[in-house]
DNA sequence: CTTGAATCTGTTATCGATAACATATAGGTC
DNA sequence: GACCTATATGTTATCGATAACAGATTCAAG
């Protein structure tokens, strides 16, 4: 209807309040000296002609655009949601906005979203995981903004990390496993270079086999990250064709253990009678399902709350300090899925 | 280590590959006349200087932000990533960004998310939702960009629609339970006035009801929205309480559903035979329960889909063009958890 | 009534890019 | 060679705000 003319500017303003634009920008900012009166006069003003600041503007001049970037593999996960949402809260009180987006399990949609990003000049770069590509790490370092890495414990980190060794994490469910005296024990996961935190879930998984002496074969690769339930169903239908001895499997995540859990189920098996499953990241499903899924809890909501205080200390210290290396410590939560008969 | 210095600029480019910076503005535009060597030079030294584009500068002086701006509830939430990730693939070959917040099923928080927004001046805005606070919806029609709502059929739309009716979908269920020969049938879903679209579904559920001549009393409603799997488990435990003798009950999204069924499991009930439970949204975990959860199929990719090609072409228009309503049409999926037993 | 400090407001230059216009060069045609 | 067109590049003004500085007003205290 109104057609697509130009906003209304700041100068409109200043004109419909009688004052000067500079009075129109300090009358916006919360504590600066502007006359209680001439500030209502200003707001009233903008109001009616229905003004909203151009932050690209401000930005500019300001160099200050009030904003952080953001990068998590995927949108629709509880556990990057959780630390989304520690980061989000902690970052409340300091007016920063968190600009989201998503890089599919994929570090080459990695760096062409970081890129993309930074040229909107963030104030400040979170990203999951801790592998990145050779050009992506170099946009990251030039961008002279602090860098957190979260969800992983990379070995060359490009700035301050929050995180934990997915590998460690692993190998605390081979040891639930041994304790509760399973054997021959599998693993599920994705079947692509893409998502590395799932492998080195894996390779922790693996290698914790080996130090308790038993057999790592039982492995199944199974469709791209993340994995479904789907996939899982189908996973666990294959390791057990392959290997139909196999007493436990511990799935990537519990959505692909859920659906193993489920496929198990519909094929006549008792968990954790017959076999026994296990999951990784302490969704909602691992605690509802039945039986409840033994799972590892990686704290996500704390990984971004942390993330959120140290943004805050290495922005107030205008980068100088160095940076740091938080650790998250994961905690297995044994459930009903894995416990054996006695 | 590089302390907070200013990045490079396009003039410190142009200075180092020995042309103006207009040239290298030229450079970055895909098709614009620039000899293919010179643009070499240009992206050799921008490579070396590790320079990127400073997009507000750009945006500012060119009227063109080159993003839109979404809304969803929540990001973690299978149906609205869904929907994204129609909007996002039908928004690639445009070269649009999206700007994502989640409102966390609250207008306050919309309206103050929606004015954040509209400050970097996005080219178009998808809201999730047809209500809206009074302030939010003066500034988006002052915006004077296209407004797309979607997931729901507004009244009285902010522009173009992309949605299908809540209370529709909620009635097929009913006809649905009649069909199968329940006749005592609940409903679960949040208490609060915030997720309208799951007050949508009820009061269609419930009119459903009524016109079957059935009773509509047994109704609960649990916790804030978005209800959880634990809310429904403890919804359909207190709804079970009150009134034994109920059939059927279906939850306002599978999440909560699945809460329900695994409740009633766990309490000895069969599913369906005892009592029967459907779910809305076609999540996965309604595909892989057992039994597998009936459900409502919005479409949820599709409303993404449709809301970047209606966006493409009221972009193309230049607004003139009168906005549009799309209808998508849910679909149910009948599945085991309400089969009756003949 | 003068003075100094505090508060309020205005002026000018600038942030980093691009639009619009101007100019220069290359290539083809008669 | 004259002329035209297409391609390639440079110059100037501008987008909408804010920083930095300067000037005006207010107010209290001596």
């Amino acid at each position: 209807m109104a057609g697509r003319r130009h906003p209304p500017t700041m100068a409109d303003v200043a004109h419909l309040a009688g004052v000067s634009p500079m009075t129109v920008s300090r009358a916006f900012k919360p504590k600066s000296s502007v006359k209680e009166e001439t500030r209502r006069k200003i707001r009233e003003a903008a109001e009616s002609l229905g003004y909203v600041l151009d932050s690209t503007a401000a930005g500019l001049s300001s160099r200050r655009t009030g904003f952080i970037a953001a990068t998590i593999p995927s949108i629709n996960n509880a556990n990057f949601a959780d630390s989304l949402r520690g980061l989000t809260e902690g970052l409340a009180e300091t007016g920063l906005q968190i600009l989201l987006g998503y890089t599919d399990y994929d570090l080459a949609e990695e760096e062409r979203l970081v890129e993309q990003m930074l040229r909107r000049r963030p104030e400040a770069v979170v990203v999951t995981g801790g592998a990145h590509s050779p050009r992506c790490r170099r946009l990251l370092a030039n961008a002279a903004v602090p860098v957190v890495e979260i969800w992983d414990q990379p070995r060359d980190p490009l700035g301050a990390v929050v995180g934990f060794s997915n590998a460690a994490a692993a190998s605390l469910m081979v040891d639930h496993f041994v304790e509760q005296g399973y054997r021959r024990i599998g693993f599920i996961g994705g079947d692509s270079s893409r998502d590395t935190r799932g492998l080195d879930r894996r390779r922790g998984f693996l290698e914790a086999l080996r130090t308790h002496g038993l057999s790592d074969e039982r492995v199944l690769a199974y469709g791209l990250p993340p994995i479904t339930m789907g996939q899982g169903a189908e996973a666990i239908t294959a390791l057990r064709e392959r290997w139909p001895d196999t007493e436990a499997v511990m799935c990537v995540s519990d959505l692909s253990a859920f659906g193993a859990l489920s496929a198990c189920q519909r094929a006549g098996l008792r968990v954790p009678q017959d076999i026994a499953i296990a999951g990784f990241g302490a969704y909602d499903i691992a605690e509802h399902a039945n039986p409840a899924l033994t799972t590892i809890d990686v704290g996500a909501k704390e990984i971004g709350a942390q993330a959120a205080d140290l943004l805050i200390k290495l922005l107030e210290d205008g980068d100088s300090s160095s940076p740091q290396m938080i650790q998250i410590e994961p905690r297995l939560l044994a459930r009903a899925s894995t416990q054996r008969r006695r």
